[in-house]
DNA sequence: AACCACACCAACCGCGGCGCA
DNA sequence: CTGCGCCGCGGTTGGTGTGGT
C-alpha cells in the first residue's frame, strides 16, 4: 500500500520505510530531539531527506499516535470541524489528540467526503469559494494559537556534537558551530578518535561492530562525488578503515564525515547493547531507553581524554 | 482461479510563510 | 529590503488490499 523503495541520483532513498530505518530515527529523536529536520537524517545515519523523516516521525513514529479505529465521535468532530473550518487539516488534527492531519485528511476523502458532498447541494455558494494559500495560513496561524500545544513542548533539543561524543557529556551546541569548530580537524586527529572508538566497539565481540563505518564512508563518497571507487571492503578492523582513508588522497575527512562516524557508532553500540543484553547474533536495533541502555551509551562515548582540537 | 475496479493510505511534491543574515 | 534556507501545509500519487464478476 505504499512506495515501493527506490535511491534518487543524489543517493536519497524514497518509498517504503524499512524497520530499520524507522528504529534509526526513532532511536535518534528520542535521544536528541528534533533540532534541523534537513540535517538530522545525516546524524541518524539514514540516506533520507529531511522532508520524508519529518512526516515519517510525525505521522507513524510520533509516540501517542493513534492508528485506524476512527470512533463515532472522532467522526462526528471531523465532519463538523471541517464544516467549520474547511480543508484545515492541521488545525483540525490539534482537536484529535493521537490523530494527525495526513491521517485525517485520509480519512474525511475516503469516509466523509461522499457525506459532505452530499449536503453541499444546500450549503450557500460561499462556502465552495476556494480561499488562497495566505488567508488559509494567516487563520491557521490565529487558531493555532488559542489551541494548547503539548505534544513537542518540553522535549529538550540536543543535538550530537563531536565535543559531546568526545566527552560523553551532551550539550546543547548544534552541529552548525560543530562543523565550524571542527572543520580543520588534522586526519590524524581523525584516525586517533576512530581508533579509540573502534577499539572500544571491537572489545564488545560483535561481528559486525564496525558496520557503521562502512556505512558512513558510503555515505561521505555519495556527498563528496569521489566514489570511483566503490567501498572495497566491510570493516572488521579500524586499521582497515584508516588503510582505506590513507590510500584514497581524494577523500579528506570533514567534520560531516565525523558526525556521521559519530552517529553511525552509535547505531552500533544500540546493537551492541541488544546482543548483551538479548545474547542474540544479529537481534536488530532496540530502543534506548533503558536504564541500563543509557549506562552502556555513557561508558562507550568516555572518550574525554581524546581532543581533535 | 483470474481478472478488474475501486478503496485505502503512506509517502511524495510543490508552494507559501517565517526567521535570519 | 532582499535573498536564502527551513519548515509545515494541503494536494496528489502510487501501489497494495479487497470485493465483485
Amino acid at each position: 500500500m505504499v512506495r515501493s523503495p527506490s535511491i534518487d541520483k543524489n543517493g536519497i532513498r524514497k518509498g517504503e520505510w524499512s524497520k530499520e530505518e524507522d528504529d534509526k530515527l526513532r532511536a535518534y529523536i528520542n535521544k536528541y530531539g528534533i533540532w534541523n529536520w534537513r540535517q538530522l537524517p545525516q546524524f541518524a545515519g539514514l540516506s533520507r531527506c529531511g522532508k520524508s523523516c519529518r512526516l515519517r516521525w510525525k505521522n507513524y513514529l510520533q509516540p501517542n499516535v493513534k492508528r485506524g479505529n476512527y470512533t463515532k465521535d472522532e467522526e462526528e468532530l471531523i465532519f463538523n470541524l471541517h464544516n467549520q473550518l474547511g480543508k484545515k487539516w492541521s488545525v483540525i488534527a490539534t482537536k484529535l489528540p493521537g490523530r494527525t492531519d495526513n491521517e485525517i485528511k485520509n480519512f474525511w476523502h475516503t469516509h466523509l467526503k461522499k457525506r459532505t458532498e452530499g449536503l453541499n447541494s444546500t450549503l450557500p455558494s460561499n462556502e465552495k469559494k476556494k480561499k488562497s494559500r495566505r488567508q488559509t495560513s494567516q487563520i491557521s496561524k490565529q487558531e493555532i494559537d488559542e489551541i494548547s500545544f503539548e505534544s513537542d513542548k518540553g522535549r529538550e533539543i540536543k543535538s550530537p556534537t563531536l565535543s559531546e561524543g568526545l566527552t560523553g557529556s551532551p550539550n546543547e551546541s548544534c552541529c552548525t558551530e560543530l562543523s565550524q569548530s571542527y572543520s580543520d580537524a588534522p586526519l590524524t586527529d581523525l584516525f586517533s578518535w576512530v581508533q579509540k572508538n573502534g577499539a572500544r566497539a571491537k572489545s564488545c565481540e560483535t561481528s559486525d561492530g564496525l558496520l557503521s563505518q562502512e556505512l558512513n564512508i558510503e555515505d561521505y563518497e555519495s556527498e563528496e562525488g569521489s566514489a570511483s571507487n566503490e567501498m572495497p571492503f566491510r570493516c572488521s578492523d579500524v586499521s582497515d578503515l584508516m588503510a582505506w582513508f590513507g590510500e584514497d588522497n581524494s577523500v579528506t575527512p570533514s567534520i560531516e564525515g565525523l558526525g556521521d562516524i559519530w552517529s553511525q557508532s552509535f547505531e552500533t553500540d544500540i546493537y551492541m547493547i541488544n546482543a548483551h543484553e538479548q545474547g542474540l547474533s544479529d537481534p536488530g536495533l532496540v530502543h534506548p531507553s533503558s536504564p541500563a541502555t543509557e549506562e552502556f551509551f555513557l561508558w562507550s562515548y568516555d572518550l574525554s581524554d581524546v581532543c581533535i582540537r
